[in-house]
RNA sequence: GCGGGCGUGGCGGAACUGGUAGACGCAAGGGACUUAAAAUCCCUCGGCCUCUGGCUAUGCGGGUUCGAUCCCCGCCGCCCGCACCA
């Protein structure tokens, strides 16, 4: 009896349109039930879904459906990314407005997720480049500013040559633009800050709270942040050598207690003592303009060599006054990071050993290996960075490091210099201060405004929003705000004066994207947040995006959490609580003779085992390249339009689901597909042609005869499905759906023939029901297919994940597999309740076992309950 | 350089974190149905051998254990993050 073969087309929209109308998704904040939020990274605008976002919605589908199906509450919105510097190119090279491009490829977008019947709450959509959103933005910027989380100050920053803009620390990869690639410049520029940094030990500490989140973020942003325990030391400067008016030099250290081995000073040359000695030294002055132009791309930081140069300065060792070091001002030396100025210690310190060989300088060793000798142990090539005893350190010799370093520090803190102590413990970040000025014009206005009288002045709530001017020209590089006619002309909000002006700097992107979350709690309010329903939603349940925000997107995001708890916006620690980064889609790539080739242009065919491409056209041979991220560069793309068009959202879904480890990189292989949209076929071919019997019957679940294992399977496939699905083993959880559907293949066909019993109809009624309801959240448009053909009532969207029994997941019976001395020779089937004595007994009744052990009394029996027997001959 | 991860059939990957290695899928081969093809269904599928049995096998070499893909030590290879951070 054939069916129709299922036809996604007809299908998917039909569905769809079921689940709009039932308002299925629409999710109420005074529901009772339980809460559990579940957000993937909101897309940026850009034109086209690609398919890593097919496979991010997928499983973020996945996870609320199954969710809502156990009974929660479950909140599932979307949004758009949308301000950046895409638009504006857009608009340099297309002359499009950047906001027409932007609404116009987000109702691009828009449609294309929705014909994936992902179950979102389209009520809460918004566009962060939407008035409303960054209206609330530029409120949150002022609570920030009047709470002091904000500053302005002048600072070298990461610029941009290609963009034209500043970017963040973070935004620097490489020594590049993170976003154009060009080689980022050093500039000196007043800029708006976040205070991240007041936060960074908090935000290194919770990481330990965040169990769900992979441990390799939580390390990369652990690192990130970079604390490290150290001390403050002011040298005393020779009096003698040093400028006028300077009497010390103030160096941070994580390693005091080689005191006694260092042998320079270095500090950079943006130091102030550096400058203040070049005022006077042509020559040093000469040096210092040249570190501060060197290179700073990694490669020429790599090859770099140690430089320096004597700057005739000389400090006063603190625990001997006789004692002088030299001061050089050295290329390696960091302005930004502690003093500005270290100590080296030649004997412990790799860098600053090539330095002392380079300039003769003295090499003690201080710390040698416990099993070492001091007499003859020595540092020449190689330094000794790890644990041990101290050596030639006075009072320190035989103290081990730790017990050397809290020594130098009570007995530094004892002394004093000028008004303060020599020494004092600190603790050190890498993280710098957020810059968030942006020198564009696509980002959400920084709402403040400049006056000659009263300075930087906020302007108040009530004139928000600071809304971008409409009219503005893209035909030449730089900021278009910075040289509209009118715009930036204010009055000031404070005086009055008639000639203040507009901030012109937008904020960076990132802003944008580190409290939408937050917004879809209500997106209909006034305020930034309602606290009340922020709380209530919050944390994110399950976060779902790619690795690359593992820092930028991540780090900001928890910063802003804690920013608005201080201003009263929310009341949480944590945005997210679960964190899941899943893998990129890949793809072969192909290199036709005029360069690279899209797959759908491609024809592979199998010839003596291996793989050869052609082109589909006209024949042309085409080398398969390496597999690599889909990019438009290699042109290894498939678009997500072309296979739901060919093959339905669900077929691509169950593709995106199976085979690959959600978190790892998964292969995009027509074959694959291929694959995926005939298991879509076989799920409906043996479901509707069984329906006719499986309609009329009631599911019941059998306990005996042939129908028991049709109950068994789908008892225990419904358990491992659940578990699975929790959590989010997805390609796992589709092994099994495979398993039952294999089971249940011959069962439904005897029953679509006529050929079963009244048990196994109901028991199979029963295992299609739990098939389907299991199967929606993955292909829910197939599942509603099918739920409607056995005639079961209402949508599949809205049916509970069903109880499994308890006593159907374990059999009675069950086989253990006997070993003798460890290597497997046979099984024993025994009732699961046998006890150790019988299992024993039988085990070595077994004939193979009698056999093996030759008349004599096994050594020893190792029964595992309900694993495995060994017996040891 | 520092930090982290991973190596299992032709391929993607399973294996309850010490207990039957290779679930499930893809690809391949054989067969059935068909005038034929597609679709579908059935069978085979790590390697080797003296093949209703046995040996061997989870990058390589050791170790611990009754038993190791899993734990320990040493190599080899690949991937990712950070990068002059004192």
């Amino acid at each position: 009896m054939a069916t129709e073969r299922y036809n996604p087309r007809a299908s998917e929209p039909k569905w769809q349109k079921a689940w709009d109308q039932a308002r299925l998704f629409e999710t109420k904040n005074d529901d009772p039930r339980e809460k559990y939020y579940v957000l993937e990274m909101f897309p940026y605008p850009s034109g086209r879904i690609h398919m890593g976002h097919v496979r991010n919605y997928a499983m973020g589908d996945v996870v609320a459906r199954y969710r809502r199906a156990r009974g929660y509450n479950v909140l599932h919105p979307m949004g758009w990314d949308a301000f950046g510097m895409p638009a504006e190119n857009a608009a340099m090279q297309n002359k499009v407005h950047p906001k027409d491009w932007t609404y116009k490829n987000i109702d691009t977008m828009r449609g294309q997720l929705k014909s994936m019947g992902l179950s979102l709450d389209w009520s809460r959509e918004f566009a962060t480049c939407d008035v409303d959103y960054y209206h609330r933005q530029q409120m949150l910027f002022l609570d920030f500013l009047a709470k002091g989380l904000v500053t302005r100050k002048s600072s070298k920053v990461n610029w941009d040559p290609v963009d034209m803009t500043v970017l963040a620390n973070e935004q620097v990869i490489d020594g590049r633009g993170w976003r154009s690639g060009a080689e980022v410049e050093q500039r000196e520029l007043t800029q708006w800050f976040f205070k991240i940094t007041d936060f960074a030990q908090d935000l290194s500490d919770a990481l330990d709270g965040l169990g769900e989140w992979p441990d390799k973020v939580k390390l990369m942003q652990r690192n990130w942040i970079g604390r490290s325990e150290g001390l403050l030391i002011r040298w005393p400067l020779d009096v003698a050598s040093a400028p006028g008016g300077e009497t010390e030099l103030e160096v941070y250290t994580t390693r005091p207690d080689t005191i006694f081995g260092a042998s320079f000073m270095a500090i950079a040359a943006d130091h102030p003592l550096a400058k203040k000695a070049a005022e006077t030294n042509p020559a040093l002055a000469a040096f210092c303009h040249e570190v501060r132009h060197g290179g700073t791309s990694a490669a020429e930081i790599e090859t770099a060599e140690k430089k320096g140069f004597d700057t005739g300065i000389r400090v006063v060792h603190p625990f001997d006054p006789s004692w002088t070091l030299p001061v050089y001002v050295a290329n390696f030396v960091l302005m930004d990071y502690g003093t500005g100025a270290i100590f080296g210690c030649p004997s412990g310190d790799q860098r600053d050993l090539d330095f002392a060989n380079k300039y003769g300088l003295p090499v003690v060793p201080v710390v040698m290996p416990e099993d070492g000798d001091a007499a003859t142990f020595q540092i020449t090539e190689e330094a000794y960075v790890d644990d041990g005893v101290m050596i030639n350190s006075r009072f320190l010799n035989g103290k081990t490091p730790k017990a050397a370093f809290e020594e130098v520090a009570s007995l530094l803190a004892a002394k004093s210099i000028g008004n303060r102590p020599m020494g004092e413990k600190k603790v050190n970040f890498r993280l710098r201060d957020w810059g968030i000025s942006r020198q564009r014009y696509w980002g959400c206005p920084i709402p403040v405004i400049h006056c000659a009288d009263c300075g930087v002045v906020p302007v108040p709530k009530a004139d928000l929003p600071v809304k971008l001017p409409d009219d503005v020209e893209f035909d030449r590089p730089g900021n278009p705000l910075d040289r509209h006619p009118t715009w930036r002309h204010v009055a000031c909000p404070q005086c009055g004066r008639s000639d203040a002006r507009r901030e012109t700097d937008t904020m960076d992107t990132f802003v944008d994207s580190s409290w939408y979350f937050a917004r879809f709690t209500a997106p209909w309010e006034d305020d930034p947040t309602d606290p009340k329903a922020a709380n209530a939603w919050l944390p994110v349940d399950q976060y779902i995006g790619g690795i690359e925000h593992a820092i930028l997107h991540l780090l900001y995001s928890r910063f802003f959490t804690r920013a608005m708890r201080a201003t009263g916006h929310l009341d949480i620690v944590e945005p997210f609580k679960g964190l899941f980064t899943q893998g990129m889609v890949v793809h072969e790539t192909y290199k036709g003779p005029d360069g690279w080739v899209q797959p759908a242009e491609v024809r592979i065919e199998e010839a003596d085992g291996r793989r050869r491409a052609a082109l589909i056209s006209d024949g042309t041979p085409v080398e398969i390249g390496s597999i690599e991220k889909m990019s438009k560069s290699k042109k290894n793309v498939v678009d997500p339009d072309d296979i739901i068009a060919s093959y339905g959202a669900d077929t691509a879904r169950w593709f995106m689901l199976s085979d690959s480890p959600p978190e790892r990189d998964v292969i995009w292989t027509e074959a694959g597909v291929e694959g995926a949209h005939r298991f879509v076929q076989r799920v409906w071919r043996l479901v509707s042609e069984a329906a006719p019997a499986l309609s009329g019957a009631a599911p019941k679940a059998a306990t005996e005869g042939p129908a028991a294992d049709i109950s068994k399977i789908a008892h225990k496939t419904l358990k491992a499905v659940g578990e699975e699905i929790g959590r989010l083993g997805f390609n796992k959880a589709v092994a099994r759906l495979y398993e039952l559907t294999n089971a249940l293949q011959a069962p439904l066909a005897d029953i679509a023939a006529g050929k079963a019993d009244a048990a196994t109809v109901s028991a199979a009624r029963q295992a299609v029901e739990f098939l389907v309801v299991m199967l929606a959240p993955m292909m829910p448009h197939l599942a509603e297919e099918c739920w409607a053909e056995v005639g079961c009532a209402g949508l599949a969207a809205e049916q509970p994940w069903p109880q499994f029994d308890p006593a159907l997941v374990v059999d009675s019976e069950i086989v253990l597999p006997v070993q003798i001395n460890g290597k497997k020779r046979g099984d024993l089937t025994i009732a699961r309740d046998a006890d150790q004595a019988a299992v024993e007994k039988a085990a070595l009744a077994l004939d193979f076992v009698q056999k093996a052990l030759e008349g004599k009394a096994p050594r020893k029996v190792i029964i595992v309950p309900q694993r495995i027997v060994n017996v040891v001959a």
